[in-house]
DNA sequence: GCCGTTCATCGATACGCATCGACGATCAAC
DNA sequence: GTTGATCGTCGATGCGTATCGATGAACGGC
């Protein structure tokens, strides 16, 4: 089974190469005869026309290119739904997705544009201030960012709306008579990297909590996992609050932290509330299910595949910054209002 | 900024273009003198070479195909490490990473080969009979199987040794003086799909069995998550045992199995015990810790890496079944022995 | 029964790079 | 001072496709 090219399937089809071309393109007309031929000798010969030389002549790779944060934190775990995601939508017109790890900085970047390895770029795990920014913007390949950088000036964004995350995680718990707040922070090689999220939800948990007059603590685990969870754990048990509600937004903290407070006896949901930022899914299948505002991986990368796509049929779309609004599911860790 | 060729890299050194060719290449003589010159040529106008024209005049792309199950079925939670440890190998040779989401089947196989889109394939998550193998095998592109079929002629194959996994776990609990063993199956759609691995590891758990003169017994959910635990937990403590074993070779059935027992009252590590197939990072943060048997997702695309460069090398190396060996290491979940 | 159209197809060219053969220059050996 | 060999560079060609201009055929209007 070797590779054909355009050439055989004209030869076999009676035809010159460049109607073959026409008849894949669909450019110009072509008789429903010679069409029917093309179409079978490509058929007979499982002809596929060579990326390379298609890429060459018609400066399009059909290729979308994918910065993941691969290498660069611990924090891959709710990765895989935007590349899945991401992956599913480019298939569905016809495109692939090439994956560029973060770990190479800006020179990625540099890389997908200046080879021509895809038409468009999108950015994910942005920090605050990124770097690579610079280059994004001075390059001829379109990016989108998922995400939004401290200045987003010219930049095609999207991403969850963190800002309303936070709002709507404080306002449940005001509105359930909390009188004290407790946000777990990220650890810190997050907070380090100073991804742009993390800031904008910090943010906007301490500018709702003071709308509501609530006294809010920031408690910041240095590591991940067990350990860091139970310690959090400590520090929240010591707080004096008649009703404590505490803000999650790590997600992968969240069981966790879970843990290590029903082993000191504090139940949430029953001595003090807790609400995380995660996916439904995930909040659903935690133990107990956990109240949550909805991290929507899907819905945004769907939304910057769109935004993608309309800027590769039209070079001049104005760029925008796109939120996708985040949801409150009440479950069992929270405490019923007064 | 926009993108120039090597012809404009030669106007500017003063050479031809011929001669950055083989600057960049290396594959013939040049002087110090003008390879210092091309090369500030290229530094200063930030030269890429462009990867269609790359790829159709060296019939090589320096791209690799993964083909991961992304859209079929639900377990695709232990991915992530594999995607990430084979773009990170893959970048340490100069190549990158096309992704390929498995619900095409073989059609994406074929396209990835006769489209020349990437210069070998890595295939994952076999079913037993696997009908894109017979696409792999006719195919111009090197393909490594993560995973073993039950063909796997001609194939090259990397993967974890599950038959000595399933031993391991066995064993383990033979040699702790267990009188009875269950094995918690797959969901019925994972089953269904009848991926390899499942059934490797259910044989050998059950010849292993059988050596030791243990009675096993097989308890299948029908599907994921909290509720298909729950049932699995009645029935394993319905099974009159004075020691119980329990085998979990599903990684995201673990923590909520451990849940359910606990919520009947049957701690693990106390009243019986569990062995479960993860990574160790996550027996290490279970709730409590399992013991396990690790899977090793990163040794696996390691190997499977080195075979496929081995194979870039050299297309005539033979083609072997290359199995990583796991080991158990002994936590929180297994009663000690008598 | 001639001319302007439209329609379907062909031939030629360009895309940017790798590679092969050729060629001039340098140098050692006699 | 001539001959070979070696080294460094150049020009030409091909990779497989998309696309442009041209051409020929069919067709309708007068």
């Amino acid at each position: 089974m070797s590779t054909f090219t355009s050439k055989d399937v004209a030869r076999l089809a009676g035809v010159s190469q460049s109607t073959v071309s026409y008849v894949m393109s669909g450019k110009r007309p072509i008789s429903d005869e010679t069409r029917r031929r093309v179409l079978d000798a490509i058929d007979r010969l499982t002809y596929e026309p060579n990326a390379g030389a298609r890429a060459l002549a018609s400066q399009r790779t059909t290729v979308v290119g994918l910065v993941v944060p691969f290498g660069v934190g611990v924090d891959t775990t709710g990765l895989l739904p935007f590349i899945e995601t991401i992956a599913g939508v480019a298939r569905t017109r016809d495109h692939d997705v090439l994956l560029v790890t973060a770990d190479e900085g800006s020179a990625g970047i540099r890389r997908l544009a200046g080879r021509s390895l895809c038409d468009a770029i999108i950015l994910m795990d942005l920090q605050t201030v990124d770097d690579r920014l610079a280059v994004a913007a001075n390059v001829r390949t379109p990016v989108i960012l998922i995400g939004v950088p401290a200045d987003p000036h010219g930049m095609h964004c999207v991403d969850l709306d963190f800002a309303e995350a936070a709002r709507l995680a404080v306002g449940e718990l005001a509105a359930t008579g909390h009188d004290r707040l407790a946000l777990i922070g990220h650890p810190a090689d997050i907070v380090h990297r100073d991804l742009n999220y993390v800031r904008r939800f910090a943010d906007a948990a301490r500018a709702a909590a003071d709308a509501h007059g609530l006294p809010l603590e920031v408690i910041a685990p240095v590591e991940w996992g067990r350990e860091a969870a139970r310690g959090a754990a400590a520090r929240l048990a010591a707080i004096e609050a008649r009703r404590l509600g505490v803000v999650v937004p790590a997600s992968n903290t969240v069981q966790p932290l879970l843990h290590a407070l029903n082993a000191r006896g504090l139940v949430p949901g029953r001595d003090l509330s807790v609400i995380g930022l995660l996916t439904d899914a995930a909040a659903a299948e935690a133990e107990p299910p956990v109240t949550n505002v909805s991290l929507e991986p899907r819905d945004v990368s769907r939304r910057a595949m769109e935004t993608l796509f309309r800027l590769l049929e039209d070079r001049t779309a104005p760029p925008r910054i796109d939120l996708i609004t985040p949801k409150l599911t009440r479950r069992q860790t929270v405490l019923p209002g007064p």
